[in-house]
DNA sequence: AGCGGTACTCGGTATTACCGAGTACTTGGA
DNA sequence: TCCAAGTACTCGGTAATACCGAGTACCGCT
């Protein structure tokens, strides 16, 4: 599938929280589980930013661990903020889906 | 349903190629019809940055005409190009949206 | 010692939707 | 007659977001 970057703008930040929210998890992984659900160029780089950004929002918890194979990780879970947050990101997607899919079906 | 703007980048140029297609039509005609589409927030200033952009892609044929109540029109719609780029705005859709669902449903 | 894989940071860019103000044309009422 | 309101388009600037690229750093293996 090609270039799908600007579609994912305000999609990817709540993937993110969703996979934060599933377990408590970092960055790296989270770029590879992104990478294996067939978002397959999202980068490291741009999950970074989202992290930063989500920590910064205060809607996750950090938490620094040895890795064992490389640098300390930073391990992200939600709060309860986060987890209000997440809940409006579906809220808003399904509305989104929902009227996409009815402009589709010639709604008129 | 509240602020929807970054959720809508990427997508909202899709929803303007779907309404072309189905009808040659206007921009301040559109900008109603995304409205009662549920898109209740998109204003004018939007669509028309959408139509320019359209135009300078090449993706769709312009024709003005005279009224009746108020400035002349600028009728839209689609070429060959246009139709091309309206059937790859839905097959990325679909792609995301099949992603999503399974990210939702805990697709591990 | 060095290479490859793991792991994070940061400055800059492009795209996109939004905002706000402005222009302009028409009809209808004060 | 003039002004308000609805119709219709333009344009310069802003904010948010994903991406890019380069850099830093740590580890185990050869």
């Amino acid at each position: 599938m090609d270039d799908l970057t600007e579609m994912l703008k305000g999609t990817l930040e709540g993937c993110v929280l969703e996979i934060i929210g599933s377990e408590e998890t970092y960055g790296y992984a989270i770029t590879r589980r992104l990478n294996e659900l067939g978002f397959a160029d999202v980068v490291e780089g741009t999950v970074y930013t989202i992290l930063l950004r989500l920590e910064k929002k205060g809607l996750v918890q950090v938490t620094k661990r040895p890795s064992g194979l490389g640098p300390p990780r930073k391990f992200y879970a939600l709060n309860d903020a986060g987890r209000q947050e997440l809940a409006t990101f579906w809220a808003k997607w399904e509305y989104i889906t929902s009227r996409l899919g009815k402009l589709k079906e010639g709604g008129r």
